[in-house]
DNA sequence: CGAGTTTGACCTGCGC
DNA sequence: GCGCAGGTCAAACTCG
């Protein structure tokens, strides 16, 4: 009897221990997170600085880089067809989704019903792009495209087009047709999301659970993206001409060490407030 | 049988 | 004007 109790006890201790180092690891993996949170705000903040600055001086001698009532920076001017660029509402959104390798449909569920309406093998990927409508309202102008990334067949890359005119479904019951959960379809809940082409600069696509391979295949996506508006080139010698700049290095330096810092005494009182008893 | 998907044809815009 | 490529349409097909 008194062995059973003692055996009982040491199997919750391990139970404990295990939450606690589980508890650890989650921990840590936020403060990544938020660390590359602060770093993604600290280069954007900086680009988009840059990028009025140059608006501001090209804007004096500009007359012909004008659509309409929308200016069109000439970093952003191509040779290639803009279909897509100019006059939107929104600029499309670039999501990235992380898929079971065996999975093969083109579903990113994301809270709205989406229909298929056509699907293009493009020149660029051998893999099929899949065209999606909403239809959760009978005059959402919300368009998706879904195709695998090139490099990596377990990515989904989807390209947002258009507003819905409602809000999602709420989660249990929104699915792309014939869908199932996030989980049960081997997806992760959204992994990473991109403001698109112009604005997706050097995003680092360190979220947890992505290989350093899969980062690079959806930097490639995102670069790939970004050529076909020609822009990417000036846009990488700026961020590279970022990553050199002692200024921007040490300002990053800085948003790292007083996020950890205060991660650190952030983790601290969780410690004390946390671990629920049970 | 109806809802949703597939797929070839057609449309549209752009570069040459 | 022509050809190419992306986007859309709609009839045929599939599935529950």
């Amino acid at each position: 009897m008194v062995v059973q109790l003692f055996n009982t006890e040491i199997i919750m201790d391990e139970k404990v221990e295990t939450i606690k180092a589980e508890l650890k690891r989650v921990r840590e993996e936020n403060n990544t997170l938020r660390m590359m949170l602060e770093v993604l705000s600290s280069k954007y903040t900086k680009l988009e600085t840059h990028l009025q600055e140059i608006n501001k001086t090209q804007h004096k001698g500009m007359s012909s880089n004008q659509i309409g009532s929308v200016t069109v920076p000439p970093m952003f001017q191509t040779n290639k067809r803009p279909r897509l660029e100019f006059p939107t509402a929104k600029k499309p959104l670039q999501i990235f989704v992380k898929t079971h390798p065996k999975d093969d449909s083109l579903i990113v569920k994301d809270g709205y019903q989406w229909r298929k309406y056509g699907q293009k093998v493009t020149k660029d990927n051998a893999s099929p792009r899949a065209y999606f409508r909403c239809y959760m309202a009978p005059i959402c102008p919300a368009k998706k495209k879904v195709q695998r990334c090139l490099h990596d067949k377990s990515i989904l890359v989807a390209i947002y087009d258009g507003e819905h005119s409602h809000g999602p479904l709420d989660e249990s019951s929104s699915s792309t047709p014939k869908g199932s959960s996030p989980v049960a379809n081997n997806k992760l809940p959204l992994m990473t999301s991109v403001p698109n082409d112009k604005e997706a600069m050097n995003i680092d696509l360190a979220l947890s659970g992505w290989s350093q391979t899969d980062r690079r295949h959806c930097e490639d996506v995102m670069q790939q993206n970004n050529n076909n508006g020609g822009s990417n080139i000036k846009i990488e010698e700026y961020v590279s001409s970022l990553i050199k700049d002692p200024d921007f290095t040490m300002s990053l330096a800085e948003a790292v060490a007083r996020t950890i810092t205060g991660q650190q005494k952030q983790q601290d009182l969780n410690l004390n407030l946390e671990l629920p008893e049970e």
